[in-house]
DNA sequence: GTCTAATATGTTAGTGACTAACATTATGGG
DNA sequence: CCCATAATGTTAGTCACTAACATATTAGAC
C-alpha cells in the first residue's frame, strides 16, 4: 500500500515524519539558512532536543531519504561479473524506477533546495555514507581493491549529486534520463 | 628561491604563516576535533578574529593548500584537443611535479590528518572549489555541457580527495604513482 | 622624519548547530 | 491496572563563526 495510515504508525514514527514535513516546510517558506533548528522543532510540536535524536544534523532532515538503503541493498543484489560502475548504475536506476511518482516528486523538492543552497554544496555525498560503503562492499566482493572501490564510489556519488541536483531545479528533466546522461558522463553506462 | 626569508614577508603574509603552522601543529599534537580555533589563534599569537579573516573557516585552516590555484591555471592551459579527465589528470601531474619535496611533505602531513577524522570526509571537495570551477571552464572551452563538466569535475575531485587521504596514510606510496592509479580508476589515464 | 590614509588587528557581544546529564511522561505487554 | 522501557523534556553548556566598532600599525606623500 502506498499510503500508510498515520493512526498505525509508533510515535517514533510520527514525530519523525511531523520533524521531516515541518522542515521541508519551513526551508521552502524561509529558505534553509534562515530556518532554525529550535523553528523546526517548534512547528513539529517537539522540543529541539528530540529533533536531534531523530536526526544527526540539520542536514540529514534535507537529505535522510529512504532510498538510500534501498539503492544499497539493489546494488548488493547486481550479478557478481557485472563491471563497478555499471552495477551502481543499474542499482540507482532499478530502485528509482520501482519508487512511486509522489515520493520522487518529494525528491525533486528536497533537492531543489539543496541546488539553491551554497552551504549544501557537497551535502549529498555527505549523507550518503550507508550508499558509499554498500558500492564499497559490492565492489570487493568482486575483488575489485577496496581503496580503488571507495575512489570510484565516492566519485559516482559525488557526481551524482551533482546531476539530481540539476534535475531538481529543472521541471522538464525526466529523471530518468538526468540520471542516464550523468552516468554516461561518470562512466557507469 | 625555494625558501622565502621571512623578515621580507608583510605583515598580513606572516600573521597567514603563524596561523598555519600553528594549526598543523596543534592538529598533529591533540587532534583535529579537540583543538580549538581560538586556541590555534593564541599559539599564533593572534586574535580569534584575526584567524576567521585569514580563514573562511576552520577546515580552511588545514586544506588551503597553495596548489589548488596552480592546478587550475595549468588545467586552463591544457592543449584543447585532450579529453577532460585526461586534461584534469595532466594539470595535477604537472603541477605536483613541479613543487619540491618540502611541501609535498607538508601536504602529506594535512592529508594525513584528514585521513583520520571522520568529520573531515568529503573535505578536500568542500576545499576545492576553485579547481572545480577552472576544470568546469576548461571543458565549457572545448564544448562540453556546462552541467556535464560539473558532473565530470566535482567526481574527479571527490575521487582524489579520497586517494589523497589513501596515500597520505601510507609512507611506501609515492604521489605520482597514487595519483596514477587513482586517475585510471577516475578514467582519466 | 613626520603626517596621513589605508591596512591589519583587537574587543565585545552575539547567533546557531549540536551535546551531556538528568528528570519526566507516555506506551504497550503482562 | 502495573510496570519496564521507550520517548521526550529541561537545562546548561561548547564551539565554530559573525557583526559592529575601536584601536594600532604600516606604507607612501611631503
Amino acid at each position: 500500500m502506498l499510503v500508510t495510515n498515520i493512526l498505525d504508525m509508533s510515535r517514533w514514527d510520527r514525530t519523525h515524519d511531523a520533524l521531516l514535513q515541518a522542515a521541508l516546510e519551513l526551508f521552502e517558506e524561509h529558505g534553509y539558512d534562515a530556518t532554525g533548528t529550535a523553528q523546526i522543532a517548534r512547528r513539529a510540536g517537539v522540543s529541539e532536543m528530540t529533533l536531534f535524536r531523530h536526526f544527526p544534523s540539520k542536514e540529514a532532515l534535507l537529505l535522510a531519504d529512504p532510498f538510500d538503503p534501498l539503492i544499497a541493498e539493489a546494488v548488493l543484489a547486481r550479478p557478481r561479473g557485472e563491471a563497478p560502475m555499471r552495477a551502481l548504475a543499474g542499482g540507482i536506476r532499478q530502485t528509482l524506477g520501482e519508487i512511486d511518482s509522489g515520493s520522487i516528486d518529494a525528491l525533486r523538492r528536497r533537492l531543489a533546495i539543496v541546488a539553491k543552497v551554497a552551504s549544501l554544496q557537497g551535502a549529498v555525498e555527505r549523507n550518503s555514507t550507508a550508499t558509499i560503503d554498500a558500492l564499497v562492499a559490492a565492489q570487493e566482493d568482486r575483488g575489485v581493491n577496496t581503496v580503488n572501490a571507495r575512489i570510484a564510489a565516492t566519485a559516482m556519488i559525488s557526481g551524482l549529486g551533482v546531476a539530481l541536483a540539476e534535475w531538481a531545479g529543472h521541471e522538464h528533466v525526466s529523471l530518468p534520463d538526468a540520471l542516464d546522461s550523468a552516468l554516461d558522463v561518470l562512466g557507469g553506462a
